[in-house]
RNA sequence: GCGGCAGUAGUUCAGUGGCAGAACGCCUGACUGUGGCUCAGGAUGUCGUGGGUUCGAUCCCCACCCGCCGCCCCA
């Protein structure tokens, strides 16, 4: 019999690898809260029509990347229903704003999440089938002022923050503006227009794009391509006059913010629902997929699943990648690795008699918030001090003398000294600072 | 989904068509209430899985699985 794996593209994360996830998701988790967004949490599966109809039937994500089946009827006043893993998560947040009618309370919703998301795709370094995402979106009616370019600039201002306050440094911020979904129907016909005679000279990938998703041109990284792509037309020549505004004013607050960007006119993002606005910020290192987080308006996107005018803004940050990226930084500084996975101290019980007073002794500290690793006292006392030495600051042994007096003896593994230290002040000097 | 490279101990990796190796880590002892440094011992394992070639395969061939790199796509 074969042994069990985990399922190519997913896998476990384990410590200490997770305190990195942890940090991350605190620090998201803080800095979203500082711009007043609250936690939202939407299933994982959800009807399949949602994604069609929102992320677009024609991207491939909808077309071969979602794990979708038919749950059957169980009973005679049942119907099969078509399911699927959400691939993304702004569309589950988009059918609930619905579905519980947020737009009647006439305030912006402003919401965010954390959450496993599945693709099945080619896994690779940085692309897994179950990926983590965190994000936000700002979502509300038009009279909540959701398609100011105010809320573009503070979306982008706070993930600056984020990243900075991650400590992630060599970010880039790739900004473009696709216009409404006139001006991106209207550029798309143009673009197909104007490759029809550029596209024969192009690579083979290029000619297929040409007529299946003229936009995927822009983004061809093929040398002998770029000085054909520079002859086609700007998306920003297609861009409608309040489109071209409302760009104007996302990119001065931004400046006067002192955020810094790139005005990348080929950024081209795969969902169909994104209007307007849209960005990316990569950072390299991360191979093929150096997107750390990408995002974008979509103005239309509530009516198409049948909602309110509701429109928003909003992004999905790669959680994996972000792991990736800060492991990478902290191989580079190399030095000293974080001491922060020891315990304030470790327990041994010499003898098993002394075992259950043991429990006691680190219930007590415990109690107090303490972190304290419990021993056996079937343990030999050198055993107990190896042990001890790679899991604690401190080791507090408790034999029977100690046990009698109440005075315990305590060694400070940093400094080497050892000290006997009356139960009651045990707290107080296992909570002195230590050398870091 | 396409092309390429890899898979050997807990980890990082050597290696060979003829008994499976190193370093680190782990366990035991020198030391029955004192770790780190020593020293002496010990265990590492379906050599990714299944077929094939061969007297004999961890090694060569094929398929599959899984990972990585690029494409594609995206976070």
């Amino acid at each position: 019999m074969s042994t069990l794996k985990a399922v190519r593209g997913t896998r476990d994360l384990l410590p200490p690898e997770t305190a990195l996830w942890n940090r991350i998701e605190t620090t998201a988790r803080q800095v979203f809260a500082r711009y007043n967004f609250g936690e939202i949490r939407t299933p994982i599966f959800e009807d399949t029509s949602l994604f069609a109809r929102s992320v677009g039937e024609e991207t491939d994500i909808v077309s071969k990347e979602m794990y979708t089946w038919e749950d059957r009827a169980r009973a005679q006043s049942e119907k099969p229903q078509s399911l699927t893993l959400r691939p993304e998560n702004t569309a589950g947040v988009v059918r609930a704003y619905i579905e519980h009618k947020l737009g009647e309370t006439g305030q912006l919703q402003k919401l965010f999440y954390i959450g496993p998301q599945f693709r099945r795709e080619r896994p690779q370094k940085g692309r897994y089938r179950q990926f983590w995402q965190i994000g936000a979106e700002a979502i509300g009616p038009p009279s909540a002022g959701s398609e100011s370019p105010l809320r573009d600039a503070e979306i982008l201002e706070m993930l600056a923050t984020f990243l900075d306050e991650l400590g992630i440094a060599g970010w880039t911020l790739e900004l473009n503006s696709v216009g409404s979904a006139a001006d991106r129907a209207r550029y798309n016909d143009t673009l197909r227009a104007a490759l029809v005679p550029l596209a024969p000279q192009m690579c083979v990938d290029c000619q297929r794009r040409a007529v299946t998703n003229p936009l995927r041109v822009l983004d061809c990284k093929v040398p002998e391509d770029q000085p054909i792509i520079e002859t086609l037309p700007k998306i920003g020549d297609s861009l409608g006059q309040e489109s071209i505004d409302h760009f104007a004013a996302v990119t001065a607050a931004l400046q006067a913010a002192g955020v810094p960007y790139h005005l990348n006119p080929r950024l081209v993002r795969g969902l169909d629902y994104y209007t307007r606005t849209t960005f990316e910020f990569t950072h390299g290192g991360l191979g093929a997929q150096n997107a750390l987080l990408g995002g974008g308006r979509y103005d239309g996107l509530s009516e198409s699943i049948g909602g309110p005018k509701a429109p928003g803004i909003g992004f999905a940050m790669g959680l994996d990648r972000l792991v990736l990226t800060l492991q990478a930084k902290e191989a580079d500084q190399s030095s000293a690795p974080p001491q922060g996975a020891k315990a304030d101290a470790y327990i041994a019980p010499l003898g098993e008699s002394l075992n259950a007073p043991a429990l006691t002794l680190a219930r007590e500290l415990r109690r107090a918030g303490f972190r304290i690793e419990l021993g056996d006292g079937s343990f030999r006392l050198k055993k107990s001090f190896e042990a001890a030495d790679k899991t604690a600051r401190h080791i507090v042994i408790l034999g029977e003398d100690e046990l009698q007096s109440g005075i315990l003896t305590v060694k400070d593994f940093a400094s080497g000294l050892q000290t006997k230290v009356p139960r009651a002040e045990l707290p107080s000097m296992l909570a002195k600072p230590m050398a870091q």
